[in-house]
RNA sequence: GGGCUUGUGGCCUAGUCCGGACAUGGCGUCAGCCUCCUAAGCUGAAUGUCGGGGGUUCGAAUCCCCCCAAGCCCGCCA
């Protein structure tokens, strides 16, 4: 409904002003939708913009097209307002089971996230990208989008090299209870140390990857034992963040099937290419003044070169790929676009997230400094629980439990998605641990809020009659749920869903405390109860979009 | 040294791409609200050179230039 009116007000507009752009906004708490272009047109007409103004609203509002919008001039502003008819007719959709969800689309697209290095756990750092990709993952399905969600699996780095002669040469035990990718970093951490200490094993490190890039079988083997271990653990991380990938995608895979030496076969032929003891790509043209290094000079490849035949197989199968990755990746990134458009393959589209660091610094698995998500998972939990066990000390200890899950997923997931992905953060406990305002536990609540009162109703009527300014704002905002999904994907960030959820619970808490549902009467209760239903099934379709449970009861 | 990103009240943060109406919220502080639909809630108060300086414009947190600070990157690692 929003999106149709501000279609339909541009293109009156436009034809009342012959401008182009007409510059129409959501107009704040001024109106539903506002144009500035009495301002652009002042300098043109060489009147003044509040004059233009009065014309324009003067002009339209005598059109019958505008219906049930009001249109006013307030100083050089143009303002329009939806009005009764068509705050219930938002209201009316906002019931509907599944509101927000945008015609199916074709156009197969392929996003990639988390992809952390098997070689440890997720931290909280890596699960920031975990949280970004499978909220808009989710907000991509829910606009229309068929959509595969993958995890690349880089199991032939140095890394893993290191990882799998730890286990052959360290005999470090796997403790009681320890998580498979704990274990891993342990090994990792303690290999590391080895290596510190004798540079004579960065060797054996180099001998071990070029067996696995010849496929030798044994060592094979033993990285992918290592590798499947650790994403054992990362699997378990994930599905308790309520994150999903459709499919792991196992780096090798494209060394085994001999894509990575029809890549750099093709990379020989590009007049960019250069071959010496290496293979490399000259860059400069496209801006970049370092080597682009595609093969070793003991002939194996590196992660770049797995990267384009990764990305080349992704853009032949799907037609729309989305990458989330770190900050750290933005050069490498920009390198395997310039060179995907040079061999004259589709290039990724990347969203980039600045770091996460300690407040001692920044993080490394490889000297054990991280806060590690299930670490952070475990805390949480354990707070929540005890928050509902203060507040509902009569329900069950299992669905206390239950309930505590929910809310530290809901804490952890919108404590990451709200924050705008360029902004780099400094992870704090006090914060993580906090369900009050600006939090997951914040709209679920709300949510919760919402189900309690609808249970105590039992059956109503639908009416939708609006007319309390908190009345009235909530269905201005329910409105706009379908077009905050577009928005999210059309510019790949997903915390403008995190803003828009908070501001739906916020309005909803301002109108539950104004305006009483279950003690008015008669038409005035029904029509709040449907509103109310209508926040709940809005809040419900947001949450599920933020990965997070929506709780009827907590 | 070069590149990218960020800099908004004591702290965190929206808005910046696409310039416009008194700069968004939260935390913390202070003052209130549970015989009343879940107080994980609500209301009010105080707190701002939108990093600094120039410029463009009728109008700049937003665009341009310079400077400062922080993070990241600049590897035959991933």
């Amino acid at each position: 409904m929003f999106q149709e009116k501000y279609q339909q007000i541009e293109r009156m507009l436009r034809a009342c002003t012959g401008e182009e752009d007409v510059l129409l906004t959501t107009g704040g708490d001024h109106a539903d939708l506002a144009s500035t272009v009495a301002f652009k047109l002042a300098k043109r007409e060489k009147r003044a913009p509040a004059m233009i103004a009065a014309d324009i609203a003067g002009k339209l509002s005598e059109n019958p097209d505008l219906g049930d919008i009001q249109v006013e001039a307030t100083g050089p502003y143009v303002n329009f307002r939806f009005g009764p008819s068509l705050l219930s007719e938002a209201v009316r959709e906002a019931v509907r089971p599944g509101y927000g969800s945008l015609p199916h689309r074709s156009g197969r697209v392929v996003l990639e996230h988390t992809s952390a290095n098997p070689n440890g756990p997720l931290h909280v750092g890596h699960i920031r990208n975990t949280v970004i990709g499978d909220t808009l993952a989710r907000a991509f399905r829910k606009a229309g989008y068929p959509l595969e969600v993958q995890y690349y699996l880089n199991d032939m780095g140095r890394q893993i090299a290191i990882v799998s002669w730890g286990f052959d040469h360290l005999g470090l035990a796997r403790e009681e209870g320890e998580k498979e990718d704990h274990y891993v970093a342990r090994v990792y951490i303690a290999a590391n140390r080895e290596l510190q200490k004798d540079p004579e094993i960065t060797k054996e490190i180099d001998h071990l990857m070029q067996k696995v890039e010849r496929g030798d079988a044994e060592t094979v083997a033993k990285f992918r034992k290592a590798v499947s271990l650790c994403a054992e653990g990362i699997k378990a991380t994930l599905a308790g963040l309520n994150a999903h990938h459709d499919r792991f995608v196992w780096e090798s895979d494209f060394v085994r099937i001999g894509d990575v030496d029809r890549i750099m076969e093709r990379v020989r032929r590009l007049s960019q290419a250069h071959e010496d003891e290496t293979l490399w790509v000259d860059l400069t043209e496209q801006g970049f003044e370092k080597k682009y290094i595609l093969r070793r000079s003991d002939g194996t490849s590196v992660y770049s070169t797995r990267d384009l035949a990764y990305h080349t197989w992704k853009g032949r199968n799907y037609d729309r790929m989305i990458d989330v990755l770190g900050a750290d990746h933005k050069l490498i990134g920009a390198q395997l676009q310039a060179t995907l458009k040079l061999l004259g393959e589709q290039p990724p589209e990347i969203v980039f997230f600045e770091f996460v660091s300690l407040p001692e610094g920044s993080m490394s698995t490889r000297a054990g400094k991280f806060v590690s998500a299930d670490a952070l998972m475990e805390e949480v939990t354990a707070k929540a629980f005890d928050e509902v066990t203060v507040r509902r000390p009569e329900l069950p200890l299992e669905e206390r439990r239950s309930i505590a899950n929910s809310v530290a997923i809901a804490a952890i997931r919108y404590d990451i998605v709200k924050v705008s992905p360029e902004k780099s953060t400094v992870f704090n406990w006090k914060e993580a641990l906090d369900f009050e305002r600006q939090s997951g536990p914040y709209i679920q609540y709300a949510h919760a809020r919402a189900c309690s009162i609808l249970e105590k109703a039992g059956e109503f009527e639908q009416v939708y009659r609006y007319e309390t300014e908190h009345e009235i704002a909530l269905a201005r905002h329910l409105a706009r749920f379908p077009a905050a999904i577009e928005q999210t994907i059309e510019e790949l960030r997903p915390h403008l869903l995190a803003s828009y959820a908070r501001e739906l619970a916020d309005l909803f808490n301002a109108f539950y405390h104004y305006d009483p549902v279950l003690k008015s009467e008669g038409e005035t209760r029904s029509s709040r109860l449907t509103l109310v239903d209508a926040v709940r099934n809005t809040l419900k379709e947001s949450l599920e979009i933020l990965g997070i449970d929506a709780l009827r009861s907590m």
